[in-house]
DNA sequence: CTTCTTCTGTGATAAATGTTACTGTAGATT
DNA sequence: AATCTACAGTAACATTTATCACAGAAGAAG
């Protein structure tokens, strides 16, 4: 457990290591939990160590719209940014697939930020980084049609898990980009007809040669 | 010149803002000029003391999309984290009124970040605000239909400029909505119909009454 | 095996948006 | 005044996406 933080967080030094195991709390979130939601107050900043956390905007008629997930070794840039002035969130937060977390209080952060350089520059390069993210997701709905956007969908859902099967079922990728299942049911079966994918029951195979280009 | 920067960014330090007078240049644009583009390395964080510079993406079929202006007493966030590491700009910068700005060469960044306090928490609150104000504009494309948005973007702007009158053609709209004239020229018809708007040539005037809520 | 539920496929239709084509008008230019 | 150009209005049509309605198939539960 000591050492999944090194491993994870390979940039952090091992002073900054003590201070997190010191300070952070160590917890367990079973898939579903919901750790934040839009307009609550945010009291920690999160480090994922295990498992997958959806990051979501939610809108007023309750449909959503995925931004990204977190995965082990990166960290809630919301709640570093937020943190600083204990903000408001402006999104929702849904474990996707049991995780361990350190949630590190508030008060860290800027103490951190001037004692530890390694912090600082993890906290510098979670902004860039999900900045970048969200900037091509504006992207992806201010330029493209829906085909195109499933098919990144799935192609970013491969390569996070490392694997050429996405199981989500039509309707789960409907609700992530805000559309009918309907719309993604004929998307796939075009994109089936096109030798791009394999559709099984809650399964799509990505026959990657089309894919990755 | 330099009391501008004083009462403009009125939270930075008497040391900081002489610091920041001995390390930039302050420098003038004229409204048109194109400060960064997708792709291009950045060197400089900059400073806005006068004028506006629209930030937008560009699509890959030269389409744009408006994501938020700079103004006086505000930074380019962008620039700020990318700096850190001299990463490439995701945006594209351009001035739409002459501006005057101080730039701030990178090396800069890291230094004040852990001298000067009122710097570092300049910086964590640009971030912060422009990362919400990013997620607004998500939502924006995300749930809401043109009419919506046409809404919103007129209201923004009379918002921003402190008066009722949008003085912009249906063409520079579509425009920054990445949307046809035709549509914007349809959508801004209904609203003069419902009350909304006074439409004249390169002029939309708020009724604000139904506009504020 | 039978029943139930969830998931998927697909047609018909509606609504929103994009495109084409053309007209008129205001203001600038000559 | 005559001409030109950018801007605005609008009808007709194409395309994309959303919605409704229903049917069949896979797997779970009894």
């Amino acid at each position: 457990m000591q050492s999944s933080l090194k491993t994870l967080f390979p940039n952090f030094s091992p002073e900054l290591i003590a201070t997190i195991e010191e300070n952070g709390s160590a917890q367990d979130f079973k898939a579903g939990t919901i750790l934040m939601r839009t307009g609550q107050y945010i009291k920690n900043t999160v480090l994922i160590t295990k498992g997958k956390i959806k990051i979501y905007r939610e809108g007023e008629d309750g449909g959503e719209f995925l931004m990204y997930y977190l995965q082990p070794g990166q960290a809630c840039a919301i709640s570093m940014i937020c943190t600083a002035k204990s903000e408001k969130s402006q999104i929702m937060a849904k474990v996707t697939e049991d995780v361990s977390v350190m949630m590190i209080p508030l008060q860290m952060m800027d103490k951190w930020m001037m004692e530890h350089r390694s912090w600082y520059e993890f906290v510098i390069e979670t902004y860039r980084s999900r900045f970048e993210e969200v900037l091509e997701v504006v992207d992806n709905i201010a330029f493209r049609s829906m085909d195109e956007r499933l098919e990144f969908y799935l192609k970013r859902h491969s390569d996070s898990c490392g694997c050429s099967e996405v199981k989500l079922s039509h309707q789960e990728i409907a609700t992530e980009l805000n559309t009918s299942r309907e719309v993604v049911s004929r998307l796939l079966k075009k994109m089936e007809q096109r030798g791009l994918v394999k559709l099984n029951r809650n399964q799509i195979e990505l026959l990657k040669t089309n894919f990755t280009n």
